[in-house]
Formats: structure tokens, C-alpha cells, sequence
DNA sequence: AGGCTATCTGAATGAGCGTTCAGTCCGGGC
DNA sequence: GCCCGGACTGAACGCTCATTCAGATAGCCT
């Protein structure tokens, strides 16, 4: 009956088991980012976890699970990693400024977009992604309307039409950044953020 | 009697291999199209094309060799089918106008852009891909760019900078896509049409 | 006609891989 | 001390699937 008690007692010991759970998830992470969804493997897997195939099925019922774990852990992430950024910056235009820059991957790095275009590719055949990448793409898009509305209530923006320039800039970001994952030759990240920029410039019609 | 009856012979007979090669591509490409290239399997292709699986990789080397054929008769027929489309349109405007409803997928459609994201996807790890991926990149850029150039020269279209333009509005074109092609809930070709049709009235700086 | 070659097939082969499982280790409650 | 149950491992197991192969079929050349 006493065991209403269970996390407590040795507390290394009992988190052990929770370090070595996240451990498998990054590393699930770090195998996706390099060999895609199509070929990760439970071996990869536990290998750049440093633990045996066994405790890959162990935690997660099996390599699907460990991927869509995998998945929902990054989406958190993500927007954890987002909102702070955002708290940082003090005005709208700064906040805009900065989404430019955290979409070309200067900032803190808040993703891969090598590994959003796998979850949109997996979205395309897996429901539990098809979620995620929905999930994620509201949060941005809803991150990035109210930046707008923010910089419209100031009085630093006047979009003909805020929803389809948010649209818009949104989806410039997803189209310019395919070009960065894919390595593009004529693609860099200042050049994507300058790219962006001045089409938020043109969209939102700001002054100077 | 004669053999007259079913194979014939002569011109036919000769060509037969032939047709039989490029039902097989697609096939290919129609398996590739819903089960995407990580779920692609021989059988599949086989049973698309109606044909056997020793078939398929009798006539090309091996899975993999059958995916990129299908990949590079896929860059060439949207090519022509894009130079031709063009072509049907008179002025630069009209041409524009085209080419979203091309992108949108109302139009003759040129692809699906499901297919654009498998390639997308493919490209991160198969050199390959990334061939024809970027190929096929340069050639729908350089319409575009084309079609702009030949409105500034008419006195129709005013940016500001006319290649920061082109690829703008073809990158927004992808990341408008990707939401049709994941179907996304609030995304429909008409709407996808509209919304970058009003992009390129922004950035084009089109008089009414 | 008789062989030669290209085309095509269905079954066999074998490698790769997810999942299962029998068992080890160890901390903590009795 | 003894046992229990969670954490963990390494070795199978069995299935899927690309690739190989031994032939069958039919046109073509001499």
C-alpha cells in the first residue's frame, strides 16, 4: 500500500531509467536529421544512443513509436525554443526581425529545416505526423499573425490584408527555407533572411 | 496459320518492348505518386504496369534505376508541358495569370506537387534526386524570371528588383503548395491561385 | 529449318531488419 | 537474507523484399 512513493527513493538511481529514455530520444532525433525517416533503423538508433537494440522496444513499443516520441518531443521543443526567443525582443518589427533570422538558421537554432521536410514527406503518408506538422504550422503561423497585429496596433504596419500577408510570409519562409535545406547553390542563410525581409517590408508596408 | 492473329509482326512487334519499357516508368511514377518513394516496391511497380518484377528490373538495372528513370521522363515532360502552356498564352500578364493556376493545380495540370515533395525529399539523400530536383528548379525559375523580364520590357510589371521578385514568388509558390499537397485544411487551389496572384501584383508592382 | 538473341516469367535466394524472448542485473521492501 | 519487479541485453526468429536465375517464347538471320 505504501506505493504511493515511487519516484522518490534513490533519486539517481530512479532517474537513471527517465536519462536514458531522453537519451534514445535524441539520438532518434540526430538519426532522422542525417538519414531521414525512410532510413532510420533501430540499430542507428541505439547505436547513437549507446545502448542495445532491446531498450529501443523497450521504452517505445516499437520503431514507429520511437519516431512519432521522437516527433511530439521536437514539436515542444520547438515552440518552447520560439515563444522565449520571441519574449526576448522588445517591439514588433524586433520580433519580425529576429523570425527572419531564426528561419535561416542565424539565431539560436531552433530547428533543421532538413527535418521539416521529412515530417512534411511523412505527413504525407502518416497520420500521427500529418498532426504534428499541423500542430507546428499553426503555432508558427499564430506566432507570427500576432507579431502582425502587434505591429498593427502600434502603428508599424498597414497590410492591405494581414491574414494573406501572414499566409504569405509564412509560406515564403517554407519555400525560401527548401532551397537552404536542400543546399541550393544560389541559397544562403543572410540571403534568406534579406529575401524575407524585404518582402515583409513590401507586405506589410513599413515605413523607411 | 499465320502468326497474324495477336503479336503481328513488323513495326509493331518492334515496339512492343519499347511500350512495354515506358508503362512500366508509369507505373512507376504512379506508385511513386501514392506510396511515395520510401514505400516504392517492385511488386508494386509490377503490378501497376501489369507485368512481372523480373520484368522491371530486366529493363532497368534495379529498383532504384527504375525510380530515377521515372524521376528524369517526369523533369522532362513538365518542362515541355510548361513550355507549352506558356506558349498558348499571348501577353506577359496572361502568362503570369497561367502560372498560378498552373501551381494550383487547376489548370492542365503540370504535376502534383505531392511528387514535388518525394523529390524534395529524395534529393537530401539520393545525388540523383538532387540532379534533377535542382534542374527542375532552374527551368520553373527561369520562366518565371522570363515571363517578368518580358513584362518590365512592356512597360506591365515595375519591381523593384526584378530577381529578388522571381525568386520570391517562386519560393511562395512552393511553400503555398506544400499546404495544398499536405491538404491543409484552410488551403485550396483557388485560394492558393488568388493569394499569389496578389503576391505578384505586390511585388510586380502591376498597375490595376 | 535451325540456331541466335532479345524479351519475359515465376520461383528461388539471401540479406536486412523489426520484433520477441529468455535471461541477467540490481535496488528495495519484507 | 530473500524475493520481486523494473531496466536492460544479446541472441534468435521470422518476414519482407530486392535481386538472381534457369527457362520459356518468339522474332530474325542464314
Amino acid at each position: 500500500m505504501a506505493k504511493g512513493t515511487l519516484p522518490s527513493s534513490g533519486s539517481l538511481s530512479a532517474k537513471a531509467p527517465e536519462e536514458r529514455r531522453e537519451r534514445i530520444l535524441r539520438a532518434t532525433v540526430d538519426v532522422v536529421r542525417t538519414r531521414g525517416f525512410a532510413g532510420a533503423r533501430v540499430s542507428d538508433i541505439a547505436e547513437a544512443a549507446g545502448t542495445s537494440q532491446g531498450l529501443v522496444l523497450y521504452h517505445f513499443h516499437s520503431l514507429a513509436g520511437a519516431l512519432n516520441a521522437a516527433l511530439t518531443l521536437l514539436e515542444d521543443e520547438f515552440y518552447d525554443d520560439l515563444a522565449r526567443d520571441l519574449q526576448e525582443q522588445v517591439g514588433p518589427v524586433e520580433r519580425l526581425r529576429h523570425m527572419a533570422d531564426l528561419g535561416a538558421g542565424l539565431g539560436p537554432a531552433v530547428g533543421d529545416w532538413r527535418l521539416w521536410l521529412e515530417l512534411w514527406v511523412r505527413a504525407l503518408h502518416d497520420p500521427d505526423a500529418r498532426e504534428t506538422r499541423e500542430s507546428l504550422d499553426r503555432r508558427w503561423r499564430a506566432a507570427l499573425r500576432e507579431v502582425i497585429a502587434e505591429g498593427v496596433a502600434a502603428g508599424e504596419f498597414a497590410p492591405s490584408d494581414a491574414d494573406a500577408a501572414a499566409i504569405r510570409l509564412a509560406s515564403l519562409m517554407d519555400g525560401l527555407a527548401i532551397q537552404l535545406a536542400l543546399e541550393d547553390p544560389d541559397m544562403t542563410p543572410e540571403r534568406l533572411a534579406d529575401l524575407w525581409w524585404d518582402a515583409a517590408v513590401l507586405e506589410l508596408r513599413m515605413p523607411r
